[in-house]
DNA sequence: AATATTACTGTAAACGTTTACATTTGCAAT
DNA sequence: ATTGCAAATGTAAACGTTTACAGTAATATT
């Protein structure tokens, strides 16, 4: 049952394993009469092709890899469904990269493409100098690419990309802290070589200066995209000799270790301190209080960009595209409000 | 660079490609001279591999594939973080099917097995009729399976499984309730066909029982593993003719949505109702109030339960394996604290 | 020094497909 | 009935490895 090869089924149809392969690769160069013969045979000997062969001789393995920072968080998880959903329609495979637990460096990653075989890369909100490295190594393989959730580099252009307007999203946020009467926003976010936050930072920085509120020194403050990272970070603009009256979050991660952090230095929250999110992921709505935040199409990049690249795997890298902007959405809740009035 | 073979390699180093081969794969089978020389050609060449050909050969995908309820989960990104720690250690690449979001069938599951080719299969916490169906393919096809999470059941037996006590660690939660004072206690748990929930019923049933503590109709309410599954359980139970005073809950994700849900209907918590979950995610601890729970090694579990695989996929499949039981720990918090006393 | 033994290397087949090319078949036009 | 042509099928090579087997070189044994 498992081990019958196209043969038994040629031998069986009383065809040659030609006839039988063209059955099911090019079923319309094969007459009605002998493709019957074959699919018979087929179902008799339980035939399924061995991909392993297929990938072989074709020198495709179906296989994609995708690098974010943390399947831990529940944004990547979302969007990963999103890709496999488009991976299953296509028939590939998927192999996950985390850049932020092993800290792989781009040569690795490279090494793993080329040893793995993979078809095609999906950069997810990877650091910065991955992608530069990476163009490289891609250009010499023509391996194809597509980045998901960040704008894109320049240097970087020439890929695809899917992703929501980050610096508009970012704007809107400060903004809308901003609205609420807050003049003393600070941000926090992840990595500082990370595209994605490099752009909410760009955002939030413009919403500011267009209001000219000040942004003084130690209201940048970096961590990682966890909530340990959200807490240090936290802690030290508490500390701040000016402290913020509110805080804008790279992400919803960092966004619920801000609110633990603040609730268990004393401070209510939105009453002493407003946090706003980015990402709206599920637990948003459960925390206390519930999180506002921007909402994403986590699902709908990560299906969007897989298709994206199945294309360019299949029909070669599209030239001059343009990047595919997702909608996004403010979600207010009730985790920033008005600053504090004494 | 990329399409160099074993032959130009080969040529280069002036031997045979068995030569090349066999240094890699046997060095000790080969002179340390021509090793070298073999060596240099590979450094000189940029030769790696082609794992296409490699696989073909060889029969062997090194694909595991690997089904569980939901990717989405923190407790299953947790465990497959270690599943890609062994994997990766051993060569080894993953395909994640989520039974819970596609539903899928044996037979759908079964499909994907034989066409990807894939080498083994990790069942984690999978629903009970899928594991007997999937039983008779793998005595078919010879597949390695192991189980991780959920105790295994008397007819699959055969397999080699990787869990804490589901059994003793809910009787430990159910008892702490009723040490704390608790006669009124409910579960809500996911899938009637779960196994790893039937084992986790099990132990508060026997729990409750040993106290001589009656367990109402309608007291054990089953729903899904989602946060909106928990709230629609905790809604009934809350609206029970005999409300309990206490709900422990299948697992973390469950116990986020009943908190929630209590909350949003004016009780507090502990104080008017306690909750206690299972498995201790991350953001048990940033819940309010922080979750008390059953902490289970979600990570060491992946990983010991992929090394098992490897080791089952490269040395045949084990006679009379033992299930390896891995130590879960009561994480007290304060979502659950003294009944009420009026 | 001849032989037996071992250690190394080379030759060639095999894995299951796909596909370029050759061959045959069927059918239409003469 | 020929011929011509297109469509269908068959033949065989190729993809890059691994490995059984054969062959050769090196070493040990007498």
């Amino acid at each position: 049952m498992a081990d019958v090869s196209i043969k038994d089924v040629a031998q069986l149809a009383g065809v040659s394993i030609a006839t039988v392969s063209r059955c099911l690769n090019n079923p319309e160069k094969v007459t009605e009469k002998t493709r019957h013969k074959v699919q018979q045979a087929i179902l008799e000997t339980g035939y399924s092709p061995n991909t392993l062969a297929q990938s072989f001789r074709r020198g495709r393995t179906n296989l994609v890899m995708v690098v974010l920072p943390s399947v831990g968080d529940p944004f990547f998880t979302d969007l990963m469904r999103g890709v496999h959903t488009a991976a299953d329609a296509k028939g590939y495979s998927i192999i996950i990269e985390e850049t932020q637990l092993n800290s792989m460096t781009a040569d690795e990653i490279g090494a793993m493409l080329v040893s793995k075989q993979t078809d095609g890369l999906m950069l997810a909100a990877s650091m910065s100098p991955f992608g530069t490295d990476i163009l490289s190594a891609s250009s010499n393989r023509r391996l194809p690419i597509v980045i998901a959730c960040e704008a894109v580099s320049p240097e970087l252009s020439e890929f695809a990309s899917v992703h929501i307007d980050n610096v508009g999203a970012a704007k809107e946020a400060t903004n809308f802290l901003i609205s609420q009467g807050h003049r003393d926003i600070a941000m926090i976010y992840g990595q500082k070589t990370s595209l994605l936050t490099k752009d909410r930072e760009d955002g939030y920085r413009a919403a500011m200066r267009a209001a000219s509120l000040p942004i003084y020194d130690g209201w940048i403050v970096a961590g990682e995209l966890t909530l340990a990272g959200a807490r240090r970070a936290t802690r030290k603009l508490l500390n701040h000799e000016r402290r913020p009256t509110a805080i804008f979050c790279a992400n919803d991660e960092m966004a619920i270790g801000a609110v633990h952090e603040a609730k268990s230095c004393g401070y209510r929250v939105p009453d002493d301190l407003s946090i706003i999110g980015f990402d709206d992921i599920r637990y948003a709505e459960v925390l206390d209080p519930p999180l506002t935040t921007i909402s994403q199409p986590a699902e709908e990049i990560g299906e969007r960009a897989m298709y994206r690249l199945c294309r360019e795997i299949e029909e070669g890298r599209q030239s001059a595209s343009r990047p595919e902007i997702v909608p996004h959405k403010l979600v207010i809740r009730q985790s920033a409000g008005k600053p504090p009035t004494d």
